[in-house]
DNA sequence: CTAACATATGTTAGTCACTAACATTTAGGA
DNA sequence: TCCTAAATGTTAGTGACTAACATATGTTAG
């Protein structure tokens, strides 16, 4: 994280990584697949599946998981917030960034329709399911991108929040 | 194309497009930035431009830029439906594809807000068509996703159509 | 018809992410 | 202390992509 903030993702070579961590190169592949997971993999998942489940089923899809996502990222701690803030500052700067922020998306995404899928397993039921959650996530990520590039005191809940809200207000 | 579904993406090298084309390996990157662009270049941006202006501006947002891409694929003949049958299959079998497909999406994306966003240009609106554009999206590619997965004599105009209905119905 | 110029293409050599195969070290238990 | 398994290192390679320079090809002016 350090090398790729002062220098840039795409100038940082994975040698000059495995040299700052004292290892070889082909050590920082044995524990991270590829250069992008360097700064992208982390571990919200379980919260996340956490929240979606402990709120109430009767709710509409989107509220559901709109509101556990928009509540997971107001429960988050300042330094937390801190180094979330850099993380995707890092990943607007880098287009192979980008586009595997949206792949581990997905799988967070696989996750929760997992969860909510119940003993439904008719395709039409897990269609819906895919359609919520993804205007959920991205609504998440558009929130998160419109906080690192501003630099007004948004708190990222309270923007998800409002997202999820403009989703309800704009659908007929 | 024809390459790629016979021996798959990752398997065929540039070298071996290049060739098939009975050209150098250099003169296809100059017309294709990267090799996932020869898979994904399309065109269909200002097609969709269109339809999403040509719709009432009184509309929701959503139902305005869903109808607006769902009538899109409706339109399509059926030659370019299996072409784009044919690239979707490939996009789902290759990791870099999948992540490339959805940066491509974000540029249509950026087409459309700019396109709607009118002469309103405070940051709350834009944030509201991002959010708006990010679900139409998403719902299409899963209904294309979908479309491509089973074998179905699904129309996938329809499914669009179903995946933005669904979108209104589980929203609080 | 040709000279001049721009544009498209080819060639070569290089960087860098990533993989495979094998060698070496390190750590922990019998 | 020996043995085994896991972690790390080394080397050599593949393939996407870039930069620099060379060549061809087409287009327009004289």
């Amino acid at each position: 994280m350090r090398l790729f903030l002062e220098q840039g993702f795409e100038t940082t070579t994975v040698n000059q990584v495995a040299e700052a961590a004292e290892v070889s190169a082909m050590t920082v592949y044995r524990h991270f697949p590829t250069k992008e997971h360097l700064v992208l993999s982390d571990d919200y998942d379980p919260d996340i599946l956490e929240l979606v489940r402990a709120r109430e089923p009767g709710e509409p899809l989107v509220t559901r998981i709109g509101r556990a996502l928009a509540d997971g990222l107001s429960r988050l701690s300042e330094p937390e917030l801190d180094l979330l803030l850099r993380r995707i500052r890092l990943m607007l700067s880098a287009p192979a960034l980008r586009a595997r922020l949206l792949e581990n998306q997905h799988a967070t995404q696989a996750a929760v329709v997992e969860a909510l899928r119940g003993e439904r397993t008719d395709p039409e039921w897990e269609f819906r399911l895919r359609i919520c959650a993804d205007a959920c996530f991205t609504a998440t990520t558009a929130a998160l991108i419109r906080w690192a590039e501003t630099d007004d005191a948004h708190r990222p809940g309270e923007l998800v929040h409002r997202a999820i809200d403009y989703l309800a207000e704009e659908t007929g």
